[in-house]
DNA sequence: TATTGTTATACTCTATAACTATA
DNA sequence: TATAGTTATAGAGTATAACAATA
């Protein structure tokens, strides 16, 4: 048979992602948009609210009570820009920076073992491609 | 940098895919919901209506409205199985085979399109490692 | 009693539009 | 007036449990 859809298949990919992320996350009391925003804020992807949101595809109204919950637990802080005091500068204090290092850390090595049963030339492949594809938005 | 992590790629992957497919599909009036259903008939993943809960990743109870949409446009018949008259057995009309193969021709030129940016081979390896990790679950 | 499909219910999530503060 | 962030609220989506029919 021909191989089902792109999309099909990138959906079945994420879900087993997912799955094998909750544990983990749950693990350091984290939903998947709580490690979506840390990480996006670890990459350096967004400083302010607005952006945040563009980086994580996640509305920005919906960010919020993220922003709220992380907040509350110091993991991250909230600042008003002082060249522009609407934004508000989002970062990781030291206790969010460790959460999420070990968090990516113990994913990372999740990722290692679900691609484990790809030969090396073909992993090497997919991980170029996605790069490629959608690595730097 | 590092590259992001597995999942954030596959989302942003997944994201883009969806936003390339809406229009597509809207064109012949199927939500995603409608097209991931009536694909996997196609592709001849599932039988009942359980089943066709299962391969799709969609709860049994939301799956139903679905069919009910379909039914009513002609596209599939709901049945039940003479050998076990609890299941309901899902098949496509000839309609819903000729709607969903032209949306499925359609979507795989977008598909040809999306991946026209990587070398041949990284995107020959790229289905290759997505048919193995995902292809036939 | 167990299972498939269905319906009903409450709960959560999402989208829209207002509101505040700043520019 | 326009924009970033926030809040409120109405609507859509989701999960849970109960139900009917069949095994």
């Amino acid at each position: 048979m021909d191989r089902p859809d792109l999309g099909t298949m990138t959906a079945r990919l994420l879900r087993e992602i997912v799955r094998l992320e909750t544990p983990i996350l749950a693990a350091s009391g984290l939903e998947m948009w709580d490690y979506v925003v840390l990480a996006a804020l670890l990459g350096g992807d967004a400083a302010t609210q607005r952006e945040l949101a563009a980086a994580t595809g996640r509305d920005q109204t919906r960010l919020i009570r993220n922003l709220d919950g992380l907040e509350e637990r110091g993991l991250i802080t909230r600042s008003p820009d002082p060249a522009d005091r609407r934004n508000k500068v989002v970062a990781l204090t030291g206790s969010g920076r460790d959460l999420v290092g070990a968090c990516r850390a113990r994913i990372r090595v999740m990722e290692t073992e679900l691609l484990l049963s790809l030969p090396a030339d073909e992993r090497a492949a997919l991980e170029r491609a996605l790069v490629r594809l959608v690595g730097n938005p």
